[in-house]
RNA sequence: GGGCGCUUAGCUCAGGGGUAGAGCACCAUCCUGACGCGAUGGGGGUCGCAGGUUCAAAUCCUGCAGCGCCCACCA
């Protein structure tokens, strides 16, 4: 409150606020003004009513159009474009309103649009904002017709009373009765609506307070195009310029209940005091008659000073001087105005300083249909019915995370969203299951043996490096999506997928190997625990168990230091040995799926490589025969080809494997659809390659490494059709 | 009337000049000592439409259409 308080008379004193009878956005329903930031515009089916207004002194009259008939009451001239060559000989004559036989001027105004309806316009100062300003121009009278409830006031006669709607029946009627309705048409139309009660809401003149913004835009405009405060996704830069640029003045008092109440005190001599207590007399002409204004603060009045008036603002605070100006605010796009812009201006002014640098829009949150989340509509979703529902708070926050992207304005949510990330969290907690499970006896303070990681560990180690390094990217470029995602893929495709299935080779050998138990347990250690700190933003609760139940130092994940890339180098050599094991044995897995063979039959399959890969298969036989359950694997080339085998060749390893008569069938149907494929593929890149254009133009390095693919294709075929033709 | 976003597999979405990906769903198999909220293998898309640039376009450019959003005092 002393907050909201001293803000209003600092910006006050300095003349930045006014007081005066201003037309308004004004809801007839709720009884106050509204700024035109709640003004929410649709279109709805009306009526263009021609009417013509006679002559005064008998002569030609001129026709209008209007939607609204019933503000002829409170016409007070009819306007046409000085330019207008059918109206030029009225201007400066005489019309009589309709009705009120009122006699009015005919004015040449250029706000007139001579295109539209008959090109006269008929001016109601009272009733509209256009016809305000011109009227105000022309120096015409205000006429009333309406009071603040939207009903027709006692001095309109037969209408006194009536709804505006009816009022505007009443009045056509009249008038058709009276011959000076030339025609109705239908007519599509914008109608504001007030945000809170959706009632259409009426241009009205009242006592109202504004605040100046030409001072306060200057500078917030400024430290958004220098770059001091930057919108994530970037467009919203453009959105917010153009708003601030275009800027009217903020209408800031409203008539509602709960509220800032304005502290300024009416005297009855008319003279206007802004204080904090309510003073005794007043000090322009000592009257004791005073009272203070009715009328509240708008709530984003108060809101725009929330960045410095939280931190104890006026208050010179530690917290103050500590954290303002804070660094990134995370908000929707629909208070970029309401809002974002006004904390800026209120942060420059008051502390003359940008209150963040950086603010991230998030998507808006619709249903799965597309829909907004609305109360009225019942399309709302209540974060905590889901946690209630088992999915838990890590859950929704991860799933929320994992869909908003930047580009996206709208994320389209549904409980699917939250059941796939619900079992993520299975996997991450029973993957920290069997980690922990496997170990005990080690303590990472304590040296182990030589540190002599085979190639797996180095594998997985260097990939972890990877995945810091681009989690930390995205979160830093607030790609929140990608570092989630990055997180999500190495965990469950590699980390659990791969590494957790090798290390059971080596966890699970008889006779025990402690050298390689100990390389597997920092291993795995090292990379869950990681994990789980890149983790933690994302996925709060299950990232601080899990930590808390592994070696660690510190007391609590949240104030673990960030991994860094630097720490864990990228291994290449590692990466491309695991790419060439990984793909012999998925070749395997997938020969047998199609074959039709059962996991529990052992299989012996063949594999032929040049030297380097076989040494690398031999020595990882182990692993190979495990994941691909192949325990007869050899690398005795004599089995490659021979009749009654089927084969394959990926990452320039051929693998062959005998089946018996019944499966051949089966084989022969494999090979004669990978054929066929590779025949398309060939077919199609051949023509690349045979394209002169292509190879001289297209970089060396792509037309090389075409050659390479076609190569590897040709290879295959070669292989799978010497397969075919021993099992024909 | 201006401006912005979106349109890719049945669904929700990544990708963003070198010949299409994920999750879910679907099909088949497994049932293995972290996990069936699981494992393995698979099927599925002329990347909204029409032009243009380029050796090469889902990707860049120009139009168009549909959906959505935001600004705006044409009665």
């Amino acid at each position: 409150y002393d907050a909201v308080i001293e803000c209003f008379l600092r910006l006050y004193k300095k003349g930045y606020i006014y007081y005066g009878k201003r037309m308004i956005n004004w809801c007839p329903k709720d009884q106050t003004s509204v700024s035109d930031l709640e003004v929410n515009h649709t279109s709805v089916q009306s009526s263009l009513w021609y009417i013509r207004y006679p002559g005064a002194d008998g002569g030609a009259g001129i026709t209008i159009a209007t939607q609204r008939p019933e503000t002829v009451l409170a016409d007070v001239a009819v306007a046409v474009h000085p330019e207008d060559e059918r109206y030029r000989s009225a201007v400066g004559r005489e019309v009589l309103v309709p009705i009120v036989n009122r006699r009015v001027p005919v004015i040449a105004d250029r706000r007139v649009d001579p295109a539209f309806g008959t090109g006269a316009l008929k001016i109601t100062p009272g009733h509209d904002p256009l016809d305000n300003e011109i009227g105000a121009d022309h120096k015409l009278p205000v006429l009333v017709i309406l009071d603040a409830a939207g009903k027709m006031t006692a001095d309109t006669g037969l209408y006194a009373g009536m709804d505006r709607f009816a009022a505007r029946e009443a009045v056509a009627r009249d008038l058709e009765t009276a011959g000076l309705i030339e025609r109705q048409e239908p007519y599509t139309t914008n109608v504001g609506l007030c945000d809170r009660c959706k009632t259409v809401l009426e241009p009205y003149i009242t006592d109202q307070w504004f605040c100046r913004m030409d001072e306060l835009t200057k500078p917030a405009i400024d430290v958004v195009r220098q770059g001091k405060v930057r919108f994530h996704p970037e467009r919203w830069t453009k959105v917010y310029l153009d708003w601030m640029e275009n800027i009217h003045d903020w209408n800031i008092s409203r008539r509602l209940w709960w509220g800032h109440r304005i502290p300024v005190y009416h005297c009855a001599g008319g003279h206007l005091i802004a204080a904090r207590e309510a003073p005794a007399t007043c000090p322009e002409c000592g009257g004791t008659d005073l009272r203070q204004e009715e009328q509240i603060l708008d709530t984003w009045f108060s809101s725009a000073l929330w960045p410095f008036a939280t931190l104890g603002w006026p208050a010179q605070t530690p917290d103050l001087a500590y954290f303002y100006p804070t660094n990134v605010l995370v908000t929707g796009r629909d208070i970029i105005f309401l809002w974002v812009a006004r904390m800026i201006m209120f942060g420059l002014e008051f502390m003359g300083d940008v209150p963040f640098t950086d603010v991230y829009i998030n998507p808006m949150v619709q249903n799965l249909e597309g829909q907004r989340m609305s109360k009225s509509l019942g399309t709302g979703l209540d974060p905590l019915d889901y946690v209630e529902q088992g999915y838990g708070a890590d859950a929704l926050r991860y799933a929320l995370a994992l869909r908003c992207s930047q580009g996206q304005q709208d994320l389209r949510f549904g409980e699917k969203m939250l059941e796939d990330v619900r079992n993520f969290n299975n996997k991450i907690w029973n993957a920290a299951r069997f980690v922990r499970m496997h170990l005990e006896g080690f303590d990472p303070t304590v040296l182990g043996p030589a540190e002599s990681f085979g190639v797996i560990d180095r594998w997985i180690r260097s990939r972890y490096g990877r995945v810091i390094g681009e989690v930390t990217a995205h979160l830093e470029a607030y790609d929140f999506d990608k570092a989630a995602r990055a997180l999500y893929d190495f965990i469950w495709s590699e980390y659990c997928d791969w590494y957790l299935e090798l290390a059971k080779v080596d966890l699970y050998r008889q006779p025990p190997d402690p050298t390689r138990r100990w390389v597997i347990q920092h291993t795995l250690w090292t990379v869950l625990e990681g994990t789980m700190r890149l983790l933690h933003p994302v996925m709060p609760h299950i990232t601080e168990e899990i930590w808390q139940a592994l070696p660690h130092r510190g007391e609590s994940i949240v104030v673990a230091p960030w991994p860094q890339a630097r720490d864990m180098a990228i291994d290449e050599e590692a990466e491309g040995q695991m790419a060439t094991i990984m793909a012999v044995v998925r070749a395997i897995r997938s020969l047998r799926a199609d074959l039709g063979l059962l996991s529990a039959a052992p299989i012996a399959p063949v594999l032929r490589a040049e030297s380097q890969s076989r040494a690398l298969l031999e020595s990882h036989r182990e692993y190979v025969v495990t994941l691909a359950r192949a325990p007869g694997l050899t690398t005795d080339i004599d089995g490659i080809r021979r009749p009654g085998t089927v084969g394959t060749l990926v990452a320039g390893v051929e693998i062959s494997l005998e089946i018996a008569e019944a499966d051949r069938a089966r084989a022969r149907k494999r090979l004669a659809g990978e054929l066929a494929s590779i025949g398309i593929d060939i077919g199609r890149t051949d023509s690349r390659l045979a394209d002169p254009a292509f190879v001289t133009r297209a970089p060396a390095e792509v037309v090389e490494e075409e050659r390479r693919r076609i190569g590897h294709l040709r290879a295959r075929e070669h292989a799978l059709a010497a397969y075919l033709r021993a099992l024909a």
